[in-house]
DNA sequence: TAATAATTTTTATAGACTAAAATTATTTAT
DNA sequence: ATAAATAATTTTAGTCTATAAAAATTATTA
């Protein structure tokens, strides 16, 4: 095109990351309007409703390119998960924020947190196809983004148990990264005990895992 | 019937438990034939060649029939995998019993003996359709059996660890159920990880799990 | 503007799963 | 022993996810 031929050659652009080109932007444009019709869908009849033609229709492209673009249904699934996790991460850290003085209080409010989130802005049903996906699906991709997600959040763990450590409330010879990486492992269990039955309270799998933290810290005392 | 008639009347057999009728006794043998279908299957070409309808042909019944007695695909699978675990039951009680002095070379044990007995009776690609399920299925047979099965493991962890605590290595104040819970889903994530992945491998997890239960029994040591 | 390369759509197919109608076999009552 | 009542399976038909290959578009590049 003359038009773009020109602004190219015009401009001293770096060639580097200047203008991605339609094709890319076409890409990304696509993706978006997959996601978006994901949500849009799941807001309105939940993800019984949400199947790979009707959000190919709303997004405007064929159902084999959603497959293309996200591997499976439960890849889109991930993406919306994905962005509700930003926002989750920021309530963790606001929340967590050097408030627990001990382990056992704090990894219960992460788990608290994590379920109540969970309850407000996706749904169980979605959680499950999502974790049932991160042990199942062949596509190389999903599990990369899965553990990215796990990754990060284990990360505000750790980061809070640092704070304790230097508090004085945790053994200052045992290594954040293993303990937090154990502890967000226990709280995890319980997640997935959460999301796996609608009829399963968060306040219960709360309760479970303070038996589990209180059993474990506690083993090794004389 | 003249002939049941007769023989109930004539036998003094409690009535209780008598002949099961011809119509349980082929639902059991249809069972039975399903599942024997799907080993069979198994055995000769893996997972991807086991279909619904070649257990079907296989076993003599229909695939709506094969649906009607295990739920889902995951069901049959799962009823592999439970005929499979009361030999590693066996086995766990055999070689744990007494060895560990500590929690930490118990756990570890309990692991290594768990990855090895999947990849040697089973695969992990069963495993990975059957823990997906395990968090999916909506079938309410399959939570119910697969509970079992865990609770089944966790109890003989439990047992290991009453040794442990009468041999005074584990702090007699903590309930045995609460921390064998807590170590049975401990070591569960990393199963989960043990068989997710394809080339992660047996020691690898088991190393991780040593790293987590270090880390969390010495972290309330002074 | 024509040639090339990338990307999407079309088309076709396999497999899991479900619902309802039709069929077959077992029980039960006569 | 036979016929009616009952229970179970099979047939049939349809939906949805997923994948592969061919065909049609569309952007890029020369």
């Amino acid at each position: 095109m003359a038009g773009q031929a020109q602004a190219g050659a015009g401009q001293p652009s770096p060639e580097k990351k200047a203008t991605p080109g339609l094709r890319e932007r076409q890409k990304e444009d696509r993706r978006s309007r997959i996601v978006d019709a994901a949500r849009q869908l799941f807001a309105s009849s939940g993800l019984e409703d949400i199947t790979i033609e009707a959000i190919a229709e709303i997004a405007g492209v064929s159902s084999v390119t959603v497959h293309n673009y996200y591997g499976t249904k439960s890849g889109v699934l991930l993406a919306l998960v994905a962005q509700s996790d930003r926002q989750l991460i920021e309530t963790l850290e606001r929340e967590l924020a050097g408030k627990a003085n001990n382990l056992v209080d704090l990894l219960e409010a992460f788990l608290d947190i994590i379920c109540q989130h969970t309850l407000t802005h996706l749904d169980k049903a979605i959680w499950r196809q999502v974790i049932a996906s991160s042990v199942n699906d062949t596509d190389p991709r999903f599990g990369k983004v899965y553990t990215a997600l796990d990754e990060r959040l284990a990360y505000v763990l750790i980061t809070e148990i640092k704070v304790l450590q230097a508090a004085g409330h945790v053994n200052p010879a045992v290594k954040p990264g293993d303990l937090g990486k154990a502890l967000f492992n226990l709280q995890n269990m319980r997640f997935i005990e959460f999301i796996a039955t609608d009829t399963v309270s968060k306040d219960s799998v709360v309760e479970a895992l303070k038996r589990d933290t209180t059993a474990l810290l506690a083993a090794m005392q004389a």
